[in-house]
DNA sequence: AATAGTTTTGCAAATGTTTTCATTTTTGCC
DNA sequence: GGCAAAAATGAAAACATTTGCAAAACTATT
């Protein structure tokens, strides 16, 4: 607790109290092996002393790497982004960065201000959540010159380089489940997709591929939900309460699916013989849930940890940045979707 | 995109580019009222349109604030943390603060190199999740005379300022509302405690409250599991089909509670009729879950809140950040538990 | 039109570090 | 024991900003 006279030492008090120069002191940090071990241990022990801690304001300052990235997403509080964000700040950190975080909910404009906060912060690189931006976001990543790159959504010729996966593919693929299991009448409960592509993505994948078989989708069955558990088993309860209700539901991701499989429980709907759901993501979760949820599975960890070693070699020199990589989806069968009319 | 000659325009550029000096465009961003509204717009223009952006380790460096504030956390990808994490960021950035965020997976000593990493970024203010730290960290913490809290956990007498719940409390109305409905063969399902007081404390709590009406909780029905709805599924088949089993199990979180309850389904238990299952902590879904779980209410997204209030006045000097809150918990009573025996 | 007061602006120093270059110390060798 | 070479250290400049102080440019008043 004891206090010199200012605040917190610098690196010339530590100077000082090893009878070096700063200079050697600055050394014993970025060179060591230029120091004659007498001398490191010197100022060791007066760096324990002091309790002295580098300041990385100064040392960027000198044009030396922040040591941060930033990641700008739409909203921490959702399990699929959870996921993605631990793994990347794992990784990123075995990279030696560290992660500084901002969330928008869902507001491109808010996006743009907060990535200038990070820009202001001079993170050393930027990764945004999914291809859709203001112009003004896009603009000002060109031209700070830093190193950025979008995770979650792919898409041939991206403005940005980009890992993640292919959402129309998903819409279809989880479509095709359907079909495949004879399912004609088919419900579609997505989220809002202004503002997100990843929605809008699976979303018009899968009514591409409906339309392709023919298959149109009633008005009444459709429905737009938030990402929320409770209000997808409401909106759900609603659209299954119906006289004539779709014999499986489409749901634009795991959390929705969830809810509506609640909603099925609550009115005595078996699922997979009455009532087949299907979701998008493959959430923690989602394979436990009983019935166990058949899911498009997007590999939320892999993607994060894809993009932390991008970024990190991107901003070390050691790529030169550009990337575009499709992850694979894959349709995992299981027990909420079934054969239309529950037959075996 | 054009760049001019070096990398990004620093403030000087700027100047020249409008034709006053440096210190007049320092002062159009932090006292604008101090300028000519003519010399002001000229300078707004010049920073347009060269795409200024402030450099804040610059600022640091003159002993300005960093407008960060470190949040520890063990880990991010954990549906109760996920939600203070969103809401106290959300509420600090109201003030105006960018969050910087490390996890370090219930490691004590990666939590001290991180706390260290933070100081490094001269954080204007750092929580921790927890009242359990190492006593480097708190030494560290101490020594560097930085605003700093606790988070999640309430303890009289906490070394650290603190915003959250008494967890030993928490245990005990868990197992005060499993006694309330008669139940005295109670299972136990808990996270490893070792270096996480969240758990310890609902463990210890709840045990005390069982020894002290004459129950003991045989070896057998006691279990480990981490934080994994499969792991605790997995864990919770093999306690719950053993010849004798507890009419309730009282589960550290509601993760673990989850797991129960899909556990209990594929072994074709009735909750609560032949189960009952209580949780702690009440996690987003858990109200919406077939049935829906009966857990203890901690109020995340207040606890989140009010800690982002807290630091940012305790930064800002508008307090003298000391704080000492306990936030009330709730029995939330709901389908998972019923009267023993499965009467009405 | 000159003066006093007020408003606006610029100069220069300071912040904590890294790095280049120069200087000092050490080492090895005769 | 002295010399050259090598190793270790120090001095000073540079980085982008803020701010106290001083100078300059206005305004209003006589």
């Amino acid at each position: 607790m004891s206090r010199k006279q200012g605040g917190t030492p610098d690196i010339t008090d530590v100077a000082k109290a090893a009878g070096v120069s700063a200079s050697t002191v600055s050394r014993a940090f970025n060179h060591p092996e230029l120091l004659k071990p007498a001398t490191r241990k010197k100022i060791d022990r007066a760096v324990q002393r002091l309790g002295y801690i580098r300041n990385r304001a100064a040392q960027v300052m000198h044009g030396r790497r922040s040591g941060t990235v930033g990641l700008v997403v739409p909203t921490i509080d959702n399990a699929i982004f959870a996921e993605v964000i631990q793994s990347f700040s794992q990784r990123l950190d075995a990279h030696g960065f560290t992660m500084l975080i901002v969330s928008h909910g869902f507001d491109l404009d808010r996006e743009y201000a907060m990535t200038r906060k990070l820009l202001e912060h001079r993170v050393d690189g930027l990764v945004l959540i999914g291809l859709e931006h203001s112009e003004a976001t896009y603009q000002l990543i060109a031209r700070q010159g830093v190193a950025s790159m979008a995770l979650w959504n792919y898409r041939d010729g991206a403005e940005l380089p980009c890992i993640g996966v292919d959402n129309d593919e998903a819409g279809r693929m989880a479509v095709g489940h359907l079909l495949g299991l004879g399912h004609r009448d088919i419900g579609l409960i997505v989220p809002d997709p202004t503002g997100n592509d990843r929605a809008r993505g699976r979303m018009v994948g899968a009514e591409a591929a409906l339309r392709e078989q023919g298959i149109e989708v009633p008005e009444n069955w459709r429905l737009e939900a938030p990402y929320s558990i409770s209000e997808a088993k409401r909106g759900a309860l609603r659209l299954l309460g119906q006289a004539r209700r779709p014999t499986a539901v489409l749901c634009g991701n795991d959390i929705i699916a969830q809810g509506v499989l609640y909603a099925a429980k609550h009115l005595g709907l078996a699922v997979p013989e009455d009532l087949s759901v299907m979701g998008i993501g493959d959430f923690k979760g989602s394979s436990e849930i009983e019935p166990s949820l058949s899911t498009i599975r997007i590999p939320a960890k892999r993607i994060g940890t894809l993009a932390a070693d991008h970024i990190a070699a991107a901003v070390t020199g050691e790529n030169d940045g550009s990337v575009a990589r499709k992850c694979r989806l894959r349709v995992m069968a299981r027990q909420s979707t079934g054969p239309v009319g529950g037959a075996g």
